[in-house]
DNA sequence: TAGATTGTTAATCGATTAACAATC
DNA sequence: TAGATTGTTAATCGATTAACAATC
C-alpha cells in the first residue's frame, strides 16, 4: 500500500464519519460511490479511487459494502488498536478534549490530565483527575503512552514539548498558538484555530464587497 | 484580485501569524521570501507568487517589508474591520473558543455566549455573561451580528443554525460533530476535531509497521 | 435484456517547483 | 563590481475530472 498523503487521510476520515454519523444510522448496507462522493461534494471517481487504494473492492450495480468500507478505513488509519495519550493544561480547551466523546471511535484514550496550577490539581475533569506536572515523566513511561496533547499557553507550550518528547512520547498534537521544535522522527500536528477564521472572513469581506 | 482557493487563504494566514510571532518580537523590518518559505516548510517561489497575488512588492536583494505584507493579508483576509460573532453552547469548548485571546489580532470580537442550560445562565465566562438561548435572535438583530459559533452537542446543532440563520446570521463556525444543511448564500466552515487525529493515528501505525 | 455502477485509462487542470533574467 | 534576492516564465508534477468499457 503507498503512503498517503495528508489530504487523502483527511477524506478517508471524511467517508469514515460519512458512515458512522448517517449510513449506519440509517442502516444501510451497501453505498454507491455517488453517495460517499455527495457527502463530501466531490467526484465520484475519487471515491472510487480512494476506497480501491485501501484495498476495497465494490460490486458493480450494487455499490460498496458499508461495514467492509469501515474496517479498510480503521485499518489503514490505525483506528482500530487503541491509542493512549495524555493532554496538558486542564483549561478549558484540555477539558474539552478530555471530554470529547468522538474520539472513542477512533480509538484514542485520554488516560490523563496535567497542569501547573495547584488550584487545579485534585480536581476531577471529565472523570480524570488533574495531575501535577512532575509526574508526567513517571505516568507517560509507565503506562507507555505514546501520545501527547498539548493546550497550554504559547510560552509554555515548547519546554512541554521537550520534556514529553524526553519521556518517550512519539506523537504531539498541538493546540498552543505556537510553532513547535522537535526532532525529526516525532510525528506533529499544529491545530491552529484562527486558520479557519481567514477563511470566514475574507468570504464575509467578499459579500459585502458584492453590493 | 482574483479569488482565492482554501490553500492560499490557509497560507496568507499562516504568513500572518509568522509575521506576529516571529519577526515582530524580533523586530525585523524585511523578510526575504526563502525566510518566509522556511517558516511554513514551502518553497520560496510560492511565497512570492503569494505576496505578488496581494499587491505586494519586494525589493531586490532586501525582501519584503514587514509591516506591508501584514497590512496587504489584513486588508485581503478582512481581518482590518472586526467581527462581532456569538458563541451558541457555553460548554468547555464554548468557554475556551470564547477566551482564545489569538482572536483578536484576527478582528473577531465576541460579544456573547448563549446556553440551553439554565444553570449556566447568569454565570460569567471569560467576561461574558451567559445568556439564556431565548435572546438569541434578539441580541443578534439588535447588534447587526454576522458570526455565529455552534459548540453544541452534535444533535443540538441543525435547528440553532437554522435559528441562526433565521436570525440573519451570514457565517457560521460549526464546532460540532455534524455537518449542517444551510441554503446557498451562508457561509459555513466546519471545524472537525478528530480529522487530524487521522494522520497522527495514520503516522503511528506506520511507525510500528516499520520495525 | 436494459440499466446502473464499478474499475481504469486518458485528458485536463491546477499547483508546485525549477530556471533564470532583471536589478538593487 | 559581485552577490543576493525578486519577479516571471517555463517545466514538472500530481490531483481531479472525463470517458467509457466491463459486468452484475
Amino acid at each position: 500500500m503507498p503512503p498517503f498523503n495528508r489530504q487523502t487521510l483527511e477524506r478517508l476520515m471524511q467517508y469514515y464519519h460519512c458512515i458512522n454519523e448517517q449510513f449506519v444510522p440509517e442502516s444501510r448496507f451497501t453505498v454507491s460511490s455517488a453517495r460517499f462522493a455527495r457527502c463530501l461534494s466531490l467526484d465520484g471517481t475519487q471515491v472510487r479511487k480512494d476506497l480501491a487504494a485501501i484495498g476495497v473492492k465494490g460490486r458493480r450495480r450494487v455499490g460498496f459494502d458499508v461495514n467492509t468500507v469501515l474496517e479498510a478505513i480503521q485499518r489503514t488509519l490505525g483506528l482500530t488498536q487503541t491509542r493512549q495519550a495524555v493532554v496538558i493544561g486542564a483549561g478549558r480547551l484540555g477539558g474539552a478534549i478530555a471530554s470529547y466523546k468522538g474520539f472513542k471511535i477512533c480509538g484514542l484514550d485520554i488516560v490523563a490530565l496535567f497542569d501547573v496550577n495547584p488550584g487545579k490539581i485534585g480536581l476531577s475533569i471529565a472523570g480524570h483527575v488533574v495531575q501535577p506536572l512532575e509526574q508526567l515523566e513517571s505516568i507517560i513511561k509507565d503506562r507507555g503512552i505514546e501520545m501527547g496533547i498539548l493546550t497550554v499557553p504559547a510560552g509554555a507550550a515548547q519546554p512541554l514539548a521537550d520534556r514529553l518528547v524526553n519521556a518517550g512520547i512519539k506523537a504531539i498534537w498541538n493546540f498552543s498558538a505556537v510553532a513547535l521544535t522537535v526532532s525529526e522522527e516525532i510525528i506533529v500536528r499544529h491545530e491552529h484555530l484562527s486558520i479557519g477564521l481567514a477563511q470566514l472572513s475574507y468570504h464575509l469581506k467578499r459579500l459585502e464587497n458584492h453590493r
